[in-house]
DNA sequence: CGACACATGTAACACGTTACATGATTTG
DNA sequence: CAAATCATGTAACGTGTTACATGTGTCG
């Protein structure tokens, strides 16, 4: 839902038409997330379809010159609820998660060593982060550096994680190891 | 992929026919991502049509009691390769991250009321976590326990994340003000 | 002129989700 | 017997991705 409701976050403020609307995603999100233009033409459709956005002048005539997309009441109430809303991270699927508990399951597995690959990944990440983020501009470059941070903590958040399922392996094998 | 190459680490321990790779499935990942039935039986066959599984038996005979599926050799192979590199966190739209950026983009949108929401959720979130985890068994339950530490974790660092958001927009608004 | 940005769209596909149809086996 | 569980599958849909076809305007 984020390219659909991205597109409706920028058809707020304004009408556009598919192209620019690549354009100032892109923009709005550094780069970070490129967009295919066709996708755009094909989100849009559904939006119209969904009564969330309505062209916004006369299709009369030239078929290679559409007018602007404009966003509809429905399609604010839309994603206002979508600003009201929290993102729910419970109910989407990690894939790292999923990875190592089906890991820890499969015998046949080597736990460790994927425990390790994804450590120095994720410290390699952080490295090239901390030297992309000396290099920002937090003033000129807002949208970057809040998306090195967020990409940072994240990256934090699971080197700690491994590290503690290493920990808990450790006990788990310990205890079985006594008993 | 997550559904995919997980039915291939399922498969990699034993073969199993689609009923069972559903169960091994949620018990491995302590219930918390429920799948479909009818997914499995999609899934596997992409898999099947990727060469990655096969049918185990002769399938001769009776429809309704297909036998078990079985990992190729190439599907070890997938499989190493997906335990052997990393997930890669960057390329993947994270939502919290588009919405906010956007918001901060879009003039129009309440930013900190965002923020706010989000945050207070994620608190609701981790207190509810917490409680989990004290009445959780490390030991029995090592599955579901570490999906909670990741789940502590992911969403602490959110909430770091979106305080971070605010110092930064302060300051922004510190230095036009001035300026 | 040729390259490049601007501009619009379609087609095919991957993955995931839900709902539906069908039947066998077990168990209270 | 009735209900639950085991078991296999199809159909339809939503979102996202890539590739392709096509055309306009601008600028060196």
């Amino acid at each position: 839902m984020s390219v659909r409701n991205g597109l409706l976050a920028l058809l707020a403020e304004h009408p556009a038409h598919g192209y620019g609307l690549k354009s100032e995603f892109e923009a709005s999100t550094a780069g970070v997330w490129p967009l295919n233009v066709g996708q755009v033409y094909t989100t849009l459709g559904r939006l119209e379809r969904d009564g969330l956005v309505e062209a916004a002048a006369s299709d009369t005539g030239t078929e290679h010159a559409r007018q602007p997309w404009r966003i509809t009441e429905e399609g604010r109430e839309a994603l206002a609820e979508w600003y009201r809303s929290a993102v729910d991270e419970r109910s989407s699927r990690d894939e790292l998660v999923i990875k190592v508990l089906l890991a820890i399951a499969a015998e046949s597995a080597d736990v460790a060593r994927i425990l390790q690959n994804q450590r120095a990944a994720a410290l390699r990440r952080l490295q090239e982060m901390t030297r992309h983020k000396r290099e920002a501009d937090p003033e000129r470059e807002l949208p970057w550096v809040l998306f090195l941070d967020a990409l940072s903590l994240k990256t934090e958040a699971e080197i700690r994680w491994l590290d503690l399922c290493e920990e808990r392996l450790e006990q788990s094998r310990g205890k079985r190891g006594r008993s």
